[in-house]
DNA sequence: CCTTCTCCCTGCAAGC
DNA sequence: TGCTTGCAGGGAGAAG
């Protein structure tokens, strides 16, 4: 499930085969994925150069010739996967197939269809609906304690619902919100405009950390996910609290039997982890 | 305006 | 074994 590390592996994966190098051949193998695609979306797509691709959030911006953007979305269950020379015949979830230049063939796979893709002129990107309401990436020195206290200030949500709003920070998915809380040492359920202060750079600190040591093992591969070389990820090995349900928490002693351990909850219909004595 | 709820879609796993 | 049920999750739009 592509939150930001998982989408920031994938770009660092696609980079190499697909930035300076055109589209010879591009497939379109339906006409929507969650809405309907661009109209004329492959023929628009084939022969264009590939200048970069970037990432704001959870949105890949694969940055093509004469100034105009490929925006994409994973979803829940995207995927980029480059095959190489040889492209395998396609399955019923491999909806868009490239071939570059250099005869890398690269396959959009989305058994879901929740990813999207759409085609903006670069000068409209900010005011696009899909970027233009986005936070800024938990990464950037745009994300400190100021910035966050002020966003969480007017909240009346659970903290954990706040930091799932793109609004406050684009890119946090169900996962590395109860993983970054861990980390912070405060409770998902806290009421997000108590957070100010001390608290609230201990979770700038466990955000920029958690989103860091994950991209650097690739993200997490729990279902779907995987690096488009075809390797797995493997920060879910280190996950605290994420799907630990009744283990002990990692952060204290506080025994099982007496605790129950790490507790399972639903907020806004999500599954959230986390320690209730560690956490506050 | 703000917040919560429901739905979209499929694959997988658990339970009967 | 085979069926049903529930769950996973991002985001849009409806409902409150």
């Amino acid at each position: 499930m592509p939150e930001l590390p998982e989408v920031e592996t994938v770009r660092r994966g696609l980079l190499p085969v697909l930035a300076g190098h055109r589209l010879a051949v591009v497939e379109q193998r339906r006409s929507d994925l969650r809405f309907p695609l661009p109209v004329d979306f492959a023929r628009r797509l084939a022969g264009r150069r590939i200048e970069n691709i970037e990432r704001r959030g959870k949105y890949l911006l694969i940055r093509l010739d004469a100034d105009e953007v490929w925006l994409a979305h994973l979803g829940m269950s995207g995927r980029f996967c480059i095959d190489g020379p040889d492209t395998p015949a396609p399955g019923p979830h491999d909806h868009v197939l490239l071939r570059t230049d250099s005869g890398v063939c690269v396959r959009f796979h989305d058994p879901r269809r929740f990813g999207f893709m759409d085609l903006v002129p670069a000068e409209a990107l900010d005011r696009c609906p899909h970027l233009a309401g986005l936070g800024p990436d938990p990464l950037g020195p745009a994300f400190d304690g100021a910035y966050l206290a002020g966003s969480l200030a007017a909240r009346r949500t659970p903290l954990k619902a706040a930091l799932l709003d793109q609004r406050v920070v684009a890119g946090m998915g169900n996962i590395y919100a109860s993983e970054s809380l861990f980390r912070a040492r405060l409770s998902p359920a806290r009421m997000a405009a108590t957070v100010g202060g001390k608290r609230v750079d201990r979770l700038v600190a466990a955000i920029k950390e958690v989103f860091a040591e994950a991209i650097a093992a690739g993200g997490s591969s729990l279902r779907d996910h995987r690096q488009p070389s075809g390797e797995l990820g493997f920060f879910q090995h280190g996950f605290a609290v994420y799907g630990r349900a009744g283990e002990p928490c990692p952060g204290c002693r506080c025994q099982p039997a007496r605790t129950g351990g790490i507790r399972r909850i639903v907020q806004s219909g999500r599954s959230t982890f986390y320690c209730g004595l560690r956490q506050r």
